[in-house]
DNA sequence: GTACGATGCGAAAACGATTGCTAGGCCCCG
DNA sequence: CGGGGCCTAGCAATCGTTTTCGCATCGTAC
């Protein structure tokens, strides 16, 4: 009774490969990959053989190598991970965490994750050399460049983007979350209401050109000028502070970003206003420190966890050969209103 | 003049193969491999039947799947990354800035990454079963875990833990760093300083012992009674507020991680007490929105950009043959003095 | 007794790349 | 004129795995 295997394969020098359990089972390697695979269609096998290869595979701790399986096999179980260009190095954006939440997810179903090499900004989309059952695209924003992609015929899920012909695509309702967040404004009696860019540190988003659309369109719809025709520039929170608010008679911010947030909050404290009394602000992104603050933040929440877990799911389902149920999905954003957002100073 | 590829590999069903440039440039395999991978031992070859080559290479897009060349290839340029249990899905930590830090810096100098799937907690630092360069491990507390990847002879880094036989160690100095915290405290006139946990919300990390301990032994040489003698189990803002300052009449907190010290500013405030002036923070871990507090926070900054480029270059170095400066890499952190601390009151 | 389908398994051909070995020219020297 | 050595370049083996094809063997029906 070994109960410990006879060769420790992490100790030797060469990995367990097929070979050494066909030996070890007395059966050809051809079976041994069978019987590994579960194959039924036109194989069948005695539950006594197969029973000794799956001993035998146990006792030496083979480990199929995935990649080297991609060589031939119809099916990797390997997703590739396309559109990451950098990684956040001291805040996580929405999509960062949606795709954590996604990556964590399909994990749990079995599945492999690979990543391929920053090359040029053209490749960005472009499927990996090697077989991979399915792909996420991350932040794409137009679908020209999911050709190669498309082409491939590999299933795939676009984060935050557009999908092409064999894409899913999940994203957020930008455009009714901006609109749900200057009516909450509208209703506490705002009228002068500024758009506010994230400062440099953090990456440029796609969706920041749907936010600014949406917040022109909505308050023209509403009858209210824009306090920005054009998409402002990004600028330092002192600044914004003394231009829009101090000059500008701006009485509350709609900040496309948490981070940019918080710095307003101090630049407003230093100017000697008091938030939300003076002004009131709502952004986007309800993570932390947005509950934490003094004010906490009126906040859009995401759904990026949701957001993750919807599209690992979705790309389960077609992976499964399941078909899928949608070619597009938008989840709704949520506004947690907190201490940050108030009446206008002398308003009724 | 053929100014787009005759055959468009990205249309096209299948990848364009070693095999595909020979057929066009008129040579065998081989040749076209050795050409492609300017290969000079033992091999030479016309300038005008390298001109073919490359030029058929170019013209017909070829890629060369980075991981089938691992199969045989001595050299893949792939650096298994080792040791991540989870993605984080809100903050980043300490390690985590330091790990992208280091992919950065790897991707530029021309290596590809890949990440191993998950599986169970032991086989965590198991190298990959395919071939790759070198490898990274992160958080890595026992050597002991180390065994197999120690044995494989694959060279590698171990990102803020120990290392083996063939891994240099990049770490920081927790003990000195500590003690720097408890010193500023010290001179300022403190004398009860309670140790914090972080929320359940962060992954626990590893260097929290390293802290405790040197809290500990570092204020009982100084002859004052550290406020906890075990580690102290975490719990919610206001419950250290009321039990550590209220209660336990601490002056100053030394704060593991700075998403609990936002906390801890806000349940100070909903207690009725004024930071600094009835409790001095501070806090590990400089990162947002650390400076962007009122009051802003006094913090430790961690070297973890430092870090992680310190790590890809010496495992560069140790790719690329040239012996290795040193074992281990002791970086140290940084005090950043800011409002958040002050004497305490009543202190002359 | 023979034909036949079903069952159980092995031999060998891929897959795409690298590399050790080999071999034909060609030049130069003796 | 013969031989040795360099320059070029191809043949074929090889890596670990899947998959196609096909060969026994067995039980059963005719």
């Amino acid at each position: 009774m070994p109960n410990r295997p006879e060769v420790n394969p992490a100790v030797g020098e060469r990995a367990v490969t097929l070979r050494d359990v066909a030996d070890r089972s007395g059966v050809a390697v051809s079976t041994v990959s069978r019987v590994l695979n579960n194959q039924t269609e036109g194989f069948s096998v005695r539950s006594e053989t197969r029973e000794r290869v799956l001993d035998a595979a146990k006792a030496l701790n083979y480990r199929p190598d995935p990649i080297l399986r991609s060589m031939r096999a119809k099916r990797t179980n390997l997703i590739a991970i396309l559109g990451i260009s950098d990684f956040g190095t001291s805040v996580l954006g929405s999509t960062e965490q949606a795709l954590n939440a996604m990556m964590n997810s399909l994990l749990e179903k079995g599945y492999q994750l690979c990543t391929l090499p920053r090359s040029l900004k053209e490749d960005l989309y472009q499927p990996p050399r090697w077989r991979v059952d399915g792909a996420v695209v991350i932040d794409c924003l137009e679908s020209g460049r999911l050709a190669p992609l498309d082409a491939s015929g590999i299933p795939y899920v676009s984060l935050n983007g557009v999908a092409g012909r064999n894409g899913v695509s999940v994203a957020v309702d930008d455009e009714s979350g901006t609109r749900e967040a200057l009516h909450h404004l509208m209703v506490l009696g705002h009228r002068r209401i500024a758009f506010v860019m994230p400062d440099e540190h953090i990456k440029p988003h796609p969706s920041i050109q749907a936010r600014f659309s949406a917040y022109r369109s909505a308050l023209q719809q509403w009858g209210i000028n824009p306090l920005s025709a054009e998409l402002p520039s990004p600028a330092r929170a002192i600044d914004v502070i003394s231009e829009q608010v101090v000059r500008g008679g701006a009485t509350a911010l709609l900040v496309y970003h948490h981070v940019m947030t918080v710095k307003l909050l101090r630049a407003a404290r230093v100017a000697g206003l008091s938030v939300p009394h003076d002004v009131s602000m709502v952004c986007f992104n309800d993570t932390f420190p947005a509950a934490d603050l003094v004010p906490s933040l009126t906040a859009m929440a995401l759904p990026s966890e949701e957001m993750g877990r919807t599209a690992a799911r979705l790309l389960a389902e077609r992976l499964e050969g399941r078909r899928h149920t949608a070619d597009e999905v938008l989840l709704s954003e949520k506004l947690v209103i907190r201490e940050s957002t108030a009446p206008p100073r002398g308003d009724a």
